[in-house]
DNA sequence: CGGTTCTGTCAACGGTGTTGACGGAAAATT
DNA sequence: AATTTTCCGTCAACACCGTTGACAGAACCG
């Protein structure tokens, strides 16, 4: 339950831990966050984490009902990092592109938060703030109702997918990427124009591509759509 | 190794399991298929995909060298069912449509191998043949080199995240994805019009609109976006 | 037929999330 | 101030996970 962190939250007793650690779900979420952060997507779990908080593993469950619900507060907590320091400038296009490169960048971060929360709501305070954030700037560039609504659903699906993905790169075994790479460059680099005359025609360009970053190109495509929108009206 | 699988497979012996079974790679993927399809997401492991073709678990490791292994070869799986039946028409963005919309059904039939395998390389024979489509429709609505590359680097990459997020969310026990409605309504049905104005005046139809699927407005935007680049030149 | 290579089975290791019982410490009540 | 109640950190344990190494029999090759 969400409603379950917040509410014992506010009668908490500071009993200490074995270790001397004071425990709160804040805790818990800043040193979660740590883990996945330094060590990788495979750096957090419950033991793991909670001897790097200094307290028995099981404790955490007083503060979290499951690990998921730690994810969505570790979630909630990552917008809160994208809206520190975020200052909106004038045009709307920019604000919406700045938004989603600081989302991309957080979440690319702390990858394995990425993909348990993309897809869900964390209904925190946080996503509340952010979601008002590009609701308005979509406004301001003269969407409304339902329109806006579509638009603002899209754009931040889209991101979460997006960065929820490359995280999921991002966060293997280097042994893992390289593998990869290797296999664009075997299965590409030299294709039967035969069978696959248009894989041919671009293969050199296809494999010199493999390790360019295609979010940024994307999220360009979709803010230029969305401007003809606002355009034609 | 990817390269393991079918070299050993090409001179297999035909032995027989405990319980009468033939193991190939094939019957392994069909079988590693057919339990993410009907038991979701979590209905896939190495002891229970052994117990379901009828074999000790560990044998499936003389056909894969890791489940990521495994993971690969049922992407690549998919890629054929994406294709297996589709007939490509005459307008370039019809089919781009189709292909994405094939794709992105084969995935959600199919949760866990989507986010295994949306950002990695298969390297199967399947991949170079959808690959070759797409590139194949870009160029006939006019990219060619490094352009049509891009774009099918973004669009690929962009269906692949969106498939796989939302196979996340749909595989998910059907408690959690009703409790994560009920915060949409939570956080979503009430909010403060001081603080959050935008959110506030659309707060109704971003309620009603919680379980509207974004894939396809999305994949409007950027096909429509395409598009016009396209008449650009 | 003999030797070699393959491959299905078995036991085991170290890891995971989660549960329930227990006991002491803090808070609430009297 | 004493007593009751509630909380919450700890511990042991459960059922599961992917993976490894040894072993023995079956299949193949000469």
């Amino acid at each position: 339950m969400a409603a379950m962190a917040r509410v014992i939250e506010s009668r908490r007793r500071n009993t200490r831990t074995k270790a001397g650690a004071v425990l709160s779900a804040d805790v818990i979420v800043d040193a979660a966050l740590a883990l996945v952060g330094e060590h990788g997507a495979a750096g957090l779990s419950v033991r793991r984490l909670g001897g790097a908080i200094g307290c028995d593993p099981t404790a955490i469950y007083r503060y979290f009902a499951s690990v998921d619900a730690l994810f969505l507060a570790m979630g909630d907590r990552l917008i809160a990092r994208t809206l520190d320091g975020y200052r909106p400038g004038e045009d709307w296009k920019d604000n919406l592109r700045t938004l989603a490169r600081r989302t991309y960048a957080e979440y690319v971060a702390h990858p394995r938060v990425a993909i348990a929360v993309a897809s869900r709501v964390t209904g925190g305070a946080h996503e509340r703030r952010i979601i008002d954030l590009v609701l308005g700037e979509l406004r301001r560039a003269g969407f409304a109702g339902e329109r806006a609504v579509r638009l603002y659903r899209s754009f931040g699906d889209f991101i979460l997918a997006f960065s929820a993905v490359d995280a999921d790169f991002l966060a293997r075994p280097g042994e893992v990427r390289a593998a990869d790479l290797q296999r664009w460059q075997d299965a590409y680099g030299d294709v039967d124009a035969e069978q696959f005359p248009n894989l041919a025609a671009e293969a050199p360009i296809v494999v010199a591509h493999a390790t360019v970053n295609t979010f940024e190109l994307c999220l360009e495509l979709l803010l230029d759509q969305i401007e003809a929108l606002a355009l034609i009206r």
